[in-house]
DNA sequence: TCCGCTTGAGAAAACCTTTTCCCAAACGGT
DNA sequence: ACCGTTTGGGAAAAGGTTTTCTCAAGCGGA
């Protein structure tokens, strides 16, 4: 193939050489400047319009000029410079991802998945921390603006609060996932409601009848969402529902809910089982309960909330949780946003992506 | 000022208000482009190039002409275009944040840390998650060349470990923080025996005399690298070192550390406090030591190591940790990539950076 | 009045790629 | 031999900004 080229005469072959001795002799590895289509153009003896033609499958020319040119690049090692490309096409292949949960858990599944889902449609993704930092918020959104990201996911470390910025009037497409949306934009958040409804169903489908909840503060709108959907489970099914628990989302809340639980004399008033808020407060429960001897989960089941394997796993014995799939979450924000900045009118509005029971040991086996 | 300005008749006032009509006009918002240079200098009368001067202080004008292109820019809303910036200056004012540990917790603090560095010099991150795929790598590693990132930040769960890509021939410069350099590379990384020296001088000051080390797998460098300051710090004060115990970094193996420190008779014989690999195993031992009536701090100190807040903090008592100023580490990265970008000689070789202990309640009061 | 210098501002090239014409040569048909 | 069509490929504009060069006007001095 290269040899036919060469007979032809039509690979500047002289300039091929003396580019590559040139990289070769260059020390300074950071001096090397990219190879442009300009230089694969005239390395094969052709006319950059051409050249570029014959890299994207466009225009007509011959198999074998095309071949030529192609096999040219190659050996150049050019690489399309994306800026240019991108500033002709007005489009970057670009987006943002704003939070403000760096440090917490939920975000990083979520990112995972975001990036996840645009790395092999070309697209990279700008990390945007803002904390709570209005002035910061601000700061990211204006260089991504700047560097014309095609769109922004915006995410957070609470389903009802707002990011400290007004995305709403960006003219660029913005998805929110795990965050509050402005009215009329588009919104993914986990299905907490249906999770609920997982754990419940789950301790009664194994038997169990006196279902407690322990929860995180008031001020969570998950939490009354969680809440509602465990006394609608015991109402479809007859049974009473105890009034939830609320407090903190931490383990020491989870021993004192355990206090509250069952303090009070006379065994038959127990729960059987516990549906907690999140996995911590369900480590708490689960061990201030071996703390009184009480077995789980022969004596009483544990459900946690958010499937933080490291805590779940640890948890003697491990702990049956419920997982919000943040990592589909992300990628399904991803997704969406993509079809948004190509242009695809998606329905406004929240929508929510089911949980998923993961089943370990704190839960119980069915009745034999 | 404006009325001046528009007195002089040299403002356009007219394209001006066609322009803002026309923007309000646009009901589609994302159909709206942006403000050029152009339609600046053709509002303000003047040319691109005079624009140009006038926003970046450059070129010589009159005050009045340089101060009514800058007002016209305000009023539209100008914000240039960085793309068609950086292909002109060969800088895109990006970096690319390489990381194979997107679901652990050292490189969140790290990349909050380098973005953080980061932003308010106009440079945003690109997020590259590549697990520990390395055609994941390869191909984020490709979009961001593509892409023209000025340099990379390379960081991982491990420090002992490579990405499962090479970029020692990259062209732009790369800094590692927190994983295993390239040989000749830029690299950051916590001082791990500084750490443990920390942590063990801490005992000895508190008239700790009898000090364990329950610690992770041998497999791990820094467990060799904190197991040797154990000895060192010991040796150094004429105390005798007990070889250290090595196991995983999880709960359980703090709870079946404690069985081989404690289950031998004669309370002469035990340790009086447990230095920890990290806070996972500190959790267990601290556990375990309560299960079995051992006070802590009083019978026996804790430290962990990590300072993993969520972990720390929820430790009955919260527990006293080495914290590894991993926000810091990305921060210094950061920086130490964009001295590189502006062509100043790094020293190449690992730069250790300190530790800090974090003290809670598991190590006890010093002596009265 | 003429010359040289300063001042203020514009024209044009450059960055790199894509795409829309456009043109010359070849070719088939009569 | 002539005409119309296809084929293969090139020239040039576009995208938005920066920077260098150029140039005209104005001004002071002789």
């Amino acid at each position: 193939m290269l040899q036919a080229v060469v007979s032809k005469g039509f690979l500047n072959w002289e300039v091929l050489r003396r580019k590559m001795v040139s990289d070769a002799e260059l020390a300074p590895v950071f001096a090397k400047p990219p190879v442009t289509l300009r230089e694969v153009a005239a390395a094969a003896g052709v006319s950059v319009a051409t050249a570029s033609k014959a890299l994207n499958g466009q225009g007509r020319m011959t198999a074998e000029t095309r071949e030529r040119i192609r096999e040219t690049a190659r050996l150049l090692g050019f690489r399309p410079n994306n800026l240019a490309q991108s500033l002709l096409r007005k489009r970057s292949f670009t987006v943002g991802l704003l939070t403000n949960d760096t440090y917490g858990r939920f975000s990083l599944p979520l990112m995972a998945g975001v990036s996840d889902a645009l790395v092999d449609k070309g697209v990279s993704v700008f990390l945007c921390n803002v904390e709570d930092d209005q002035r910061l918020a601000q700061l990211h959104v204006e260089a991504m603006l700047d560097k014309r990201v095609d769109g922004i996911v915006a995410t957070g470390k609470r389903i009802d609060r707002h990011l400290p910025v007004d995305l709403s009037n960006l003219r660029i497409p913005v998805v929110y996932a795990f965050t509050q949306p402005d009215p009329g934009a588009v919104g993914l958040v986990s299905d907490d409601a249906g999770g609920a409804r997982l754990a419940v169903e789950q301790f009664l489908r194994l038997g169990r009848r006196r279902i407690a909840h322990v929860s995180g503060p008031a001020s969570f709108a998950v939490v009354h969402t969680r809440a509602g959907a465990y006394r609608d489970v015991l109402r479809e099914n007859g049974l009473p529902a105890a009034e939830p628990l609320l407090g903190a989302w931490s383990e020491a809340w989870g021993h004192d809910a355990v206090a509250k639980l069952f303090d009070k004399a006379g065994r038959e008033g127990w729960p059987d089982c516990v549906f907690c808020g999140n996995d911590q407060i369900a480590r708490g429960v689960i061990d201030a309960l071996r703390e009184r001897g009480i077995r789980v989960p022969d004596d009483v089941g544990v459900i946690g909330f958010d499937n933080w394997e490291i805590v779940a796993e640890a948890t003697r014995p491990p702990l049956t949780s419920i997982d919000m799939n943040l990592a589909s979450l992300g990628r399904e924000a991803g997704l969406a946003l993509l079809s948004l900045v190509d242009g695809q009118p998606a329905a406004p509005g929240i929508r929510k992506l089911p949980c998923r029971l993961v089943v370990r040991q704190s839960c119980g086996s069915p009745p034999q």
